[in-house]
DNA sequence: ATCAAATACTACTAAAAGGTAGAATTAAAA
DNA sequence: TTTTAATTCTACCTTTTAGTAGTATTTGAT
């Protein structure tokens, strides 16, 4: 029950870029030294970003990465589906295929009520939400 | 963010037994059949849960499994925690170490109501709790 | 033109989770 | 005592996730 390490790496880059407007672009190597992401693995989730559009990077010499729109206009559960976690809404708690809301599965009475909340909070968490001093970087 | 293919196994097999107290003892061959579960990794979790000591094993011909104690004594955190879900509460959301209450990751504020709904639920909810008629079973 | 510093691409390795195969063990029943 | 039906153990295979290595490409600066 936690998020993938794919899906972790990409709120802390995403909201940390939000975060500290001062730099018009920030590189991978200072990225993976500052919020202590191994390197390779960062250009890869970067990548995966820049495809997705979150994310703008220029390539050559003073390169690097800057946020593609507004802080406002990235919600949390857009940057998990990049990873496709938290994709279908419908699937059941138990793994027993999707819930149509009239089979339920044992858990579901329970289930229901904290499932919405996050669901919720994920939906209407945007980066710009994500902001303030002091956070734990790595 | 979902629960571990064994986690939900655990939690069907454990409340269908206790949703169904007409039968003494449960075989792996049936409950393999009626929750749709491959037998082999059945058998696997069977002797998890047996380790665990929720379940006792009668072996040998006419054996099978039956719960180890009353229903409203098991709660779900429990079995999380038997494929090692869950069991640190004090996970950071973003993965940044434990959370000491102090040094907030960007989530927290967001994270922290909808977690503590989720682990409320987890712990207050017991095999009792997951009883009832027509349930989904597979 | 060349160099340097950056991203992007391809391919691989490692670890964890999910799942399978087969033999060994147990114990009731015939 | 043998057979049979059950759990348990050991070992393996497959898929997904996590992470690494090396090269190619891009582009500003010298
Ligand atoms: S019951 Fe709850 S969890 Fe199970 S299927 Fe319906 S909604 Fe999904
Ligand atoms: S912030 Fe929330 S999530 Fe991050 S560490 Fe503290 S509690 Fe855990």
């Amino acid at each position: 029950m936690q998020l993938l390490n794919s899906s972790q790496y990409a709120i802390r880059i995403l909201s940390y870029i939000a975060n500290n407007r001062e730099k018009s672009l920030y590189n991978a190597k200072e990225l993976a030294e500052i919020l202590s992401i191994p390197y390779k693995f960062l250009t890869k989730i970067m990548t995966d970003l820049v495809k997705a559009e979150f994310i703008i990077s220029i390539r050559g010499r003073d390169g690097g990465y800057k946020l593609s729109k507004p802080a406002s206009d990235v919600t949390v559960i857009e940057i998990l589906d990049i990873f496709n976690e938290f994709v279908n809404y419908e699937q059941c708690v138990l793994g027993i295929g999707k819930c149509d809301g009239e089979h339920k599965c044992a858990m579901h009475d329970r289930w229901i009520e904290p499932k919405n909340l996050i669901q919720k909070m994920f939906e209407e968490t945007t980066l710009e939400n994500l902001e303030g001093r002091d956070f734990k970087l790595c």
